[in-house]
DNA sequence: CGATGGTAGTCAATTTGTTGAGTAGGTGCG
DNA sequence: CGCACCTACTCAACAAATTGACTACCATCG
């Protein structure tokens, strides 16, 4: 129902092609909403038939043809209106606590290594936030960002998204920390 | 496609019916991975012709009978199997985040009053997992129940949902300082 | 020269997920 | 005594999401 919402705000940031959206959606905005470049084909497919967004054809020379779109009046006014209107509740999907609820009794170094490699996976996600953030100020200080810039709403979920990823960091440190004590990986300290 | 496992680890629990596992999505598994009713007496059936599962009617006298579910060895066996293999990437969807990322140029009293309305129900549900976690712990200490215990891993999502929603109120509360900041609601502190 | 990988999509099939209604008895409230 | 709410589901229809394959052309590497 509302990925529509997510892709009238991608568009934004201005006019894109699918392809865009599909990076886009791959990297920044899979924090809160994620999609699979057949879902975003559709979608824009029947955003531009409802007149949210317009579509135009740019010829290219070396590669193929690509369909650019914007925001309408419409989309825009839609978005907004969208905006102000209670959310529904937040969904997860998160096989990695499936596991983890089900790890009694199965593998523990196996569940270990999972844990491991979600919290590189949240390294890496923390260190492109850093990238977007210090891109997003463009030299500025938080502070005056915050208070002058023309979009803040693009900052806030940045740091909504980082802030995610330390929890989930802080977590696995706790719970790597806890499966070691209980099943000694590390050894005894007092040998 | 996992709908399916996590199915099968809320019956690590013990015997349940279909609608049982519906309360346990609503409240402590939502965290991680959510389902309607339809679709648990669907998968539960599923399930149960796949001889993972055990299903036996219980006749009640004031009640309706109900059919009660088991795992049966080949599904534990499923089960740790799945619980060994990486995960999929975490999928989030949270309108919120969406309307958040299209603040700009909207009703900033209104996307304020969504974040503390977001909040409140982080708080409640930081009671919830509270009251929670000392059901599980009955009594015993952290460190003795995570050594001794013989389930630890719905101790350790309990964490991490912990974690989750701790973050997201540091975030609210972040996010609150900045939007009066900059659309004044406080006025100015010299007055 | 062949393989890989990027751009920019489209199509079809299947699986999941959502919505709404229906059944059927019981309990508790005022 | 009537109404709402709880238990315990079932059915049907629809919407959304996922998967995999396919088209086509270009650039780059070895």
């Amino acid at each position: 129902m509302s990925l529509k919402y997510a892709v009238l705000a991608a568009l934004l940031e201005g006019e894109s092609s699918g392809y865009d959206l599909a990076k886009i959606f791959d990297v920044s905005v899979s924090n809160f909403w994620s999609a699979t470049p057949q879902q975003l084909y559709r979608e824009l497919e029947r955003l531009a038939g409802d007149g949210l967004i317009d579509a135009r054809v740019v010829q290219q020379e070396r590669r193929p043809n690509k369909r650019m779109f914007t925001l309408t009046e419409a989309g825009l006014r839609d978005l907004h209106a969208f905006a102000a209107e209670p959310p529904r509740p937040i969904a997860i999907r998160d096989e990695l606590m499936v596991k983890v609820q089900a790890m009694d009794g199965a593998d523990p170094a196996a569940t270990r290594a999972l844990i491991e490699e979600r919290m590189e996976w949240s390294r890496g996600k923390l260190a492109r936030y850093e990238r977007l953030r210090r891109h997003l100020l463009g030299g500025r200080d938080e502070t005056e960002y915050l208070r002058d810039a023309e979009r803040i709403g693009p900052y806030l979920t940045l740091m909504a998204g980082r802030s995610l990823e330390e929890s989930n960091l802080r977590w696995g440190e706790q719970v790597l920390e806890i499966l070691d004590r209980r099943f000694n990986y590390a050894g005894t300290t007092g040998t």
